[in-house]
DNA sequence: GCGTTATAGTTACATATGAAACCATTTGCA
DNA sequence: TGCAAATGGTTTCATATGTAACTATAACGC
């Protein structure tokens, strides 16, 4: 516990609270990433995501990406459209199940994934840059803590 | 660097990827105090932000609040619109210059701020608790080297 | 088999957000 | 002074996002 213990009802100081700062970070962060292939292939952050998973597990149904991706159905049904429409993904029907979708990147989405995923790796990298290996570590195991817990 | 190289075009795995991960842990965490205090007051995230900041710096102007908030001005001028509407804020007009805004808590804004100040805090304790003593100094050096570098 | 319930996905509506245009006032400077 | 540029703040418009309703298909219980 803290040894500065201030009254509950003191005035809060955003700039140390927690959540505060977890949020401010997090959207520099994630901003620069998306301004970068937002400019580029006018491609939104829910988007890419999209095409991240599908990067990775070809064949899901939109359902899956949403479970994979933590964004709502709704959200995924929409960046779906536009990728189908820009001809980065494909969409295929499940047989057998008629409202399964298959999704898969098409070429023009792979070509798109090889330009983007280096972009962000290379941001990530430099944000890890900035600290040294024990803080490295020690962030790791730190997020692993937090986020064992909060998606309740 | 990490042993594992993943060549820089090979699918990006989000669950591993920290600005994913802050991004996720971030809005969870941010969410979870904003329903709690949404549903009592029917305040949203920014509009708590704003009365936060007056809280602790009485008679800022419209501009200054949204320096501090790292929100943008018309974020910032509909959450007054509305927190003045309810009576939570006051609104002056500066002595000297036309332009400017003073403004400050009232009474029942204050009233606001005595319940939710210990809310968050409270939300934040309980983030914290997950990790021992050790890991919250590693957590809050991070937070400083890394927040350091992002708002260039 | 057949009606009920559940599931995949989309659409509609209402609200939130951001960028740019806009007013009013003030500042800078010839 | 007096006029161009800057500043505080609001409004407008276009886009994004979340909730709930809806369509189509499939699964379940009898």
């Amino acid at each position: 516990m803290p040894d500065e213990h201030h009254p509950d009802h003191a005035p809060l100081e955003l700039e140390n609270f927690l959540p505060y700062r977890l949020s401010i970070l997090s959207n520099a962060v994630s901003q620069a990433i998306a301004d970068d292939y937002q400019r580029r292939f006018d491609l939104s952050m829910t988007e890419w995501r999209v095409m991240a998973v599908l990067a990775r597990f070809e064949g899901l149904s939109a359902r899956e990406v949403a479970e994979r991706t933590l964004m709502d159905k709704v959200a995924v049904s929409r960046a779906l459209a536009k990728l189908v429409e820009t001809g980065w993904v494909t969409r295929a029907i499940h047989d057998g199940d008629k409202r399964r979708s298959v999704l898969g990147l098409s070429e023009a989405g792979w070509a798109i994934h090889e330009v983007v995923a280096p972009m962000a790796r290379e941001h990530e990298r430099n944000l890890l840059s900035k600290l040294d290996d024990e803080e490295r570590t020690w962030l790791l195991r730190i997020l692993d803590k937090l986020q064992a817990i909060e998606p309740k």
